[in-house]
DNA sequence: TTATTATTTCGTTGTATGACGAAATAACAT
DNA sequence: ATGTTATTTCGTCATACAACGAAATAATAA
């Protein structure tokens, strides 16, 4: 009940689900999800360490970057589950194109530019 | 995106989570359900408005009394994708049997008794 | 009709949460 | 080692929400 109310506090904000369905494309560093939504990195950290608490997502260190996934084999069925849910239910909506048009934009851009452009804001 | 979010909130409750596993016993009204809970009758009514609002429950009026059940034939997809996962989640758990149990003695009272029970505590 | 009663709505209160900026941390670069 | 930089943690503020009691509503009973 516990592991489940983690699960579902997590997908109440918008913006966590947004993360998720963004993150479907491939791993993401806090700084081009940063970049995606307009939000401060503390916020931005904020809700990645809530997904992360919650098991619905991985994350990994490579040189100055986190980069933060789905996890390809999710640990719980619960987790499995929850994950289906979100994608069957949003990845067709307009919001998610959005977000994935955007995205592109941003994967083409060099994560070092990216993360400077984050403090002159 | 505004349909799945209400379902989300509504789960991100666990009283509210309860309510639903509850339901699957068949339906309910408000006092048996606050009698369950221990909870003002105010606190469960707007619970169920909640679960209502998110298309997770439906309700109908008899007597006195309004009773509130799982949709038979789920609207959408989101909402039965929703309900099969709770259920399947949690149907098992050491809460879940425990208001189960606790339930069974409430359905074998008759409904007046309970629902004048409340006024007096 | 009038009274009773189950439920809902409203207003209040305390707590939880999302957003931010500043400071701390961790890891690479020089 | 020292500086730079990506991320996290902490403290604050405003908003959202769960719980309650009182009053309003709806519907039966007398």
């Amino acid at each position: 009940m516990r592991d489940f109310m983690a699960i579902t506090k997590a997908l109440s904000d918008p913006n966590r689900v947004r993360i998720l369905l963004a993150l479907r494309g491939g791993e993401l560093c806090v700084c081009q999800i940063t970049e995606l939504f307009g939000f401060a990195p503390s916020t931005v950290s904020k809700h990645l360490s809530i997904l992360h608490h919650a098991h619905l997502i991985l994350s990994r260190k490579s040189k100055r970057w986190v980069y933060y996934r789905l996890p390809e084999k999710p640990v719980t069925i619960a987790v499995r589950e929850a994950l289906d849910w979100v994608h069957k239910s949003l990845a067709k909506t307009d919001a998610a194109k959005a977000d994935a048009k955007k995205l592109e934009k941003i994967l083409k851009t060099d994560l070092a530019v990216i993360c400077r452009r984050q403090k002159c804001c």
